[in-house]
DNA sequence: CTGTTAGCGCGTTCAT
DNA sequence: ATGAACGCGCTAACAG
């Protein structure tokens, strides 16, 4: 690997010569440039960032912290975050957190010390120990998905979403609804939707079977299952299912057709992403489209903001989302 | 951002007690180790990865290029990366080419200026310009999914695989087969999997409208277009099509369905890649499954090797692939 | 227009 | 067991 020096003696300047052209950066005549230039394609220099960010501070690295990188909802984010980023010379670090509370945290950590310069974050909980860490973060950082005090984030409406799904149901007169949720650690899909679900079930004044909400996790396989159980542990079932993922409605769809029942005469359907499997199957799932893209094009121009500006001013952002209701509602 | 000299004041010791400490390297008394754990954790500090690199040479960063993220078949292959990278404690620069043959260059340069200590290449061409770069370069690399002569490859059987979808068709009796494939300039899934197509046609003496062999971009939209101008432009219209992705298949499936048409009494249909939404959609559709992120694993290792043993063999794995005939088949 | 000097933050001899 | 000095490759003053 040539350094600077080398092409330097090569094209007989001096490293500062070198410096300049490289950076387009002050006088330098156009014989010099010439040489150098030559003596660059010559070794197949390539300028070491490393020392160039010791010195200069910068990077051009975001660092991009989420759960798994395996799911559509992660793909479209970094689509987005990509997007913007790689138009302003930006690259993406990854650091996946696999669930993992504590992971998110180390690697947070290491992510600063690799002075990335800024970090976009999709967390998965808001514990006490990741709050902390953040308040110490030097590092400029927006949270998307998850609501964490003390610093910039784009949230979506989960809230508002999971009462209007409820809501889709109300209108076609059903009564019986059914949940099916996930943990309560995650506060954004966990507790919000939930929350949504039981406050307008409440203002409805309709009552909810025990059995009716199941918790379930991320895969389509568990949607299958906590149907299954839905069904099999109520005493009037449910003509209505609000699944707060596609994925889980995906599987809650396999499990009724299975059953002998049909969607949506049996059994109306609903979740909540948009994610493109709902569109294909039959019949089509009615769904929520979080703009997912958009969140983390979003994010990564509050970052930018933050970096350039120096501002340090906490915003939130709430996301629109789109209604998109289809033949599982009936 | 404290440095490792603060530190050192702070504990009343030299920034090389500190970085013994830091690193577990030579002696230091309990007492000294102390007084400096406990200014780093007093002052948060976090070490410069940048210097750090400057002086070892290493990174703990490997490289990766590929087309775009969005896609099942991307995050499944980066997924396979991460599991085992991070489990080495190597993080994830990436790098998005967006189709673009001269943007696969650039990422590269920048991945090497960047000190990557490998690179993972998903390349979508093999033109002379890249292979000129790939020899040029000093980074270790290793590709995958596109046979790049000169370095090593995890590669997929395009050429098989396709054969043994006609085969499927063949086996049921079908003689009129029709075929979506995508741009040749992609030579594992444009060239490769029509020439399997082709070859056993020819093998099995079946004549082919040119009308049966379409032509498609990477998205759903696209395979239903290419499925409309096949039946609209051919004389006799096939009872089985290849599509050459999932996605292409999915989309002449909705073609098929809305045409009136029944999978598949009608028309008989298969893709490749396993994606999720093939498993979900009526019927479930027949497809090969690449096992992506198993191929991401065996890059990631590969590379791996190259670096700690400087083994600079040009090694060539094909990976296996496993056949899923579901009901789209008849 | 160009070279010299200095230093970014760290790990590494070599003394002590 | 610990510190001083040096250099990794580069850019930013400052001279000239």
């Amino acid at each position: 690997m040539p350094t600077i020096k080398d092409i330097a003696e090569l094209a007989n300047v001096s490293p500062a010569t070198v410096s300049r052209v490289l950076n387009n950066s002050g006088y330098v005549s156009s014989a010099a440039r010439k040489r150098v230039i030559e003596a660059i394609e010559k070794t197949n220099y390539v300028p070491s960032e490393h020392a160039k960010s010791l010195r200069t501070k910068k990077t051009q690295v975001i660092g991009v912290v989420m759960p798994r990188l395996s799911t559509e909802t992660s793909s479209r984010v970094v689509h987005g975050i990509d997007k913007v980023l790689s138009a302003k010379g930006y690259q993406i670090l990854l650091a996946t957190s696999d669930l993992s509370p504590e992971k998110e945290i180390d690697q947070l950590r290491l992510l600063q010390s690799k002075q990335v310069e800024g970090i976009i974050f999709l967390a998965t909980n808001v514990s006490e120990n990741l709050q902390k860490e953040l308040s110490e973060l030097e590092t400029p950082l927006v949270a998307l998905g998850q609501d964490l005090p003390g610093v910039s984030t784009v949230l979506y409406d989960d809230y508002h979403a999971a009462c209007d799904v409820v809501d889709w149901f109300l209108a076609k007169g059903h009564t019986k609804i059914g949940f099916i949720g996930v943990s309560a650690h995650d506060e954004a899909v966990g507790r919000k939707r939930r929350n949504g679900y039981q406050a307008q079930m409440n203002e409805a004044a309709l009552p909810v079977e025990k059995s009716w909400m199941q918790e379930a996790s991320f895969d389509i396989e568990s949607g299958y299952e906590a149907t299954r159980r839905m069904f099999k542990e109520s005493t009037t079932t449910p003509t209505a299912i609000f699944a707060v993922t596609d994925r889980l409605a995906v599987g809650a769809m396999e499990y009724i057709k299975q059953a002998g029942m049909s969607i949506p005469e049996d059994v109306a359907l609903a979740g909540i992403g948009a994610s493109e499997i709902g569109k294909y199957v039959t019949p089509p799932l009615a769904t929520v489209d979080y703009a997912n893209e958009e969140a983390g094009m979003k994010a990564t121009n509050l970052l930018l903001d933050h970096i350039s500006n120096g501002d340090n001013s906490h915003k939130k952002f709430v996301m629109p989302y789109g209604l998109l209701a289809r033949d599982s509602l009936g």
